[in-house]
DNA sequence: GATGAATGAGTATTCATTCAT
DNA sequence: CATGAATGAATACTCATTCAT
């Protein structure tokens, strides 16, 4: 009964023009009528699909996040095995797919609101710790695989994160190519050093498999 | 010279003023009218010292770099031995000073500024380096001496604020104080790690180092 | 024939709730988008039934002022004696009943719509003349079985209807509900007094029927 | 110091013209916009002097209650005669001054938004006391001097504006001004006779009064 | 009978800013 | 140094309404 719903398509339509013009002119400078105009149809008509800023501004982050997922996507190292799926995860976690995926200005004003908004707060937490313990199930695996040792999966998974993250927000800032490619090298060298190295009686095989991930890298 | 100009006291109180509505409704709903009814004062006044809205968001990022020197202030550690003064650099950057002294809203709203004023960007990317070149040299310092061993300072320096910079970016969304309080001293102890026993050889040496600081911590 | 249509049925249900609306937010802030979001509908569907909102104001109208002519019911008086029918009808005018069934603020606000809307006017008008033949057809009845003398009916209900309205229009701003009763109870008693002491002669006659009015008050 | 202050001269000019858009198009549809417009003014400026809407509206009863006051002017009374000061209010108060000097449509949708606003209920409570507290002076004065005699000159006040309210709620509808003035006439020789009948005694100076106020009417 | 898409006009309000005093 | 007048653009949002399904 009724006309049909065109509702998710349009609010995802809404949502990536409306990050375009976040990328263009800052999220707070991204207004509903500017949205509006690129998308060539009429201010209301988004406010039909979006109650408010607000919830379109929500559905902004919640669009981000998901992007996060599918970079750390899990799935991706079903079926392989466990050396390789790690591997593949920290080729993943330190490629620069996400540099072009997201806008680091957008990224940040974004992450800012979760100050002052429990919800956002709560879904940046729930997808950090998401990310973490994916990382720390593939540690594990490993470690009982017997193909690295770790005392404490959970604990390198973190330190692995809070490293990536302290290398974006400083290579955010980097505008020479060679540079960024050169200290995200770095970077993940320490990654795999933190996996292989930091715990000492698993040496041999952590060298091995260190090597082999800088030549994948 | 000497005494420092009204207009510029001024201007303090004002940027104060301002990042005091910052933190409380967001940089981007910090407005001049706002602050000046903070202020008990015209708006125009604020447009007298500061010539655009520009301007005084300027004024707030240079007053936010500085309270970073501050906390990692170098001078501080003249006069004092190499290895307490690098314990102390250490107890100084995971300190929990500055989740008092910073708004992690405001500063990540600064911080996303950089990404379209280029401005804005080089401050940043200047304050980033210099605190890394400070700590690389209070490291070097203690190389010269004996007191640890490190093959790359410069590397070394540039690991521990990655570390430092992404801990605090998962740590603004841990509510829980204690988990807080625990994470930090775990990254904390990360860095220690990175100084002393990145190097084998210098094995024992960092060891003690090590004990020292998270004595100290 | 005989049975309402759904379309009126709906249509009541429609008016009642914009009613309700109106009572809470003002009529200039009942919406159409107001109403059905408390019926639970589509605002759609009220344009479905009232193709504008004017209509839907002009419904509204017409059920206030069926309301009103409910609570000075004719035919309620019918069959019974004369005298206690007019002594009802007075009970009635000041009775309390109204200012539970209307909302003062709706009510003047659809009044001061009459100003602007010659079709409005007339009903109002055409209400209020109609209450007041009503009245006057009764007193008449009295006049002419000796109950009460009166030189003037038509003019004695018009000024008990002046009073009431006067009454009403400052008792909606009296608050405490003796303060209210006490100042009710007076200006009915003016409204015996027109009845049966404006003509001198009849004073005998009137008294009765004025005690009689104030005992059943 | 500054500029000179425009302030009151300026609001009082923003209220004549936003009540003369309110009596155009009705209160509920005169906005900032329409007043400014036609005061060939930005809109903005408008909101200079009133913070907002509210405040203009709250502005306009206040005007309009002005008003009122000043068509039952106290003082006016001053220096003459009790007597002739008594029938210069009733002349006053029964005149057609107001009915030049109000819309209806405003007055009445003003009066509307005392019933969801306290502090502009309060208002029209304390006017419609303090016009009947001037009244009741008024006949205790000439109660006093032996020109009239009334047991209860509160009652009487109130039964007067009480009828005068009425009067003018049912005379908004009539537009035939034969039978507008034909019909206030009448409530005005109610209102006389209130004055000088109600309390049998004083009849002979009553009726001298009565004579003296219709032949002045 | 009912829903949802879509429009376009309108609202109050906020803002940065300029200028006169 | 400070205030207030004035502007003009922008904002989110609400509204009534039309039309397709």
């Amino acid at each position: 009964m009724g006309r049909k719903s065109l509702k998710t398509i349009r609010q995802k339509e809404i949502i990536r023009v409306f990050y375009k013009v976040a990328k263009k002119e800052g999220l707070e400078n991204a207004s509903i009528a500017k949205t509006a105009a690129a998308l060539n149809i009429n201010p209301s008509l988004i406010l039909h699909y979006f109650a408010t800023r607000e919830q379109l501004v929500s559905g902004l982050i919640d669009y981000i996040l998901d992007q996060y997922l599918l970079i750390y996507r899990v799935d991706r190292y079903n079926g392989h095995d466990p050396r390789s799926s790690l591997l593949a995860a920290i080729d993943n976690i330190f490629s620069k797919k996400w540099n072009a995926l997201f806008d680091d200005g957008v990224s940040y004003s974004c992450y800012s609101l979760a100050f002052r908004d429990r919800k956002i707060k709560r879904k940046y937490k729930l997808l950090l710790d998401r990310l973490r313990k994916t990382l720390e199930d593939l540690i594990r695996l490993c470690v009982d695989e017997g193909i690295i040792t770790a005392k404490d999966p959970a604990r390198i998974a973190d330190l692995i994160f809070v490293l990536v993250d302290g290398a974006y927000y400083y290579l955010s800032l980097v505008d020479s190519k060679t540079e960024y490619q050169r200290r995200l090298d770095a970077y993940k060298q320490q990654a795999i050093q933190l996996l292989s190295l930091n715990d000492a009686p698993a040496q041999r095989r952590g060298k091995k498999f260190s090597r082999a991930c800088s030549a994948g890298g």
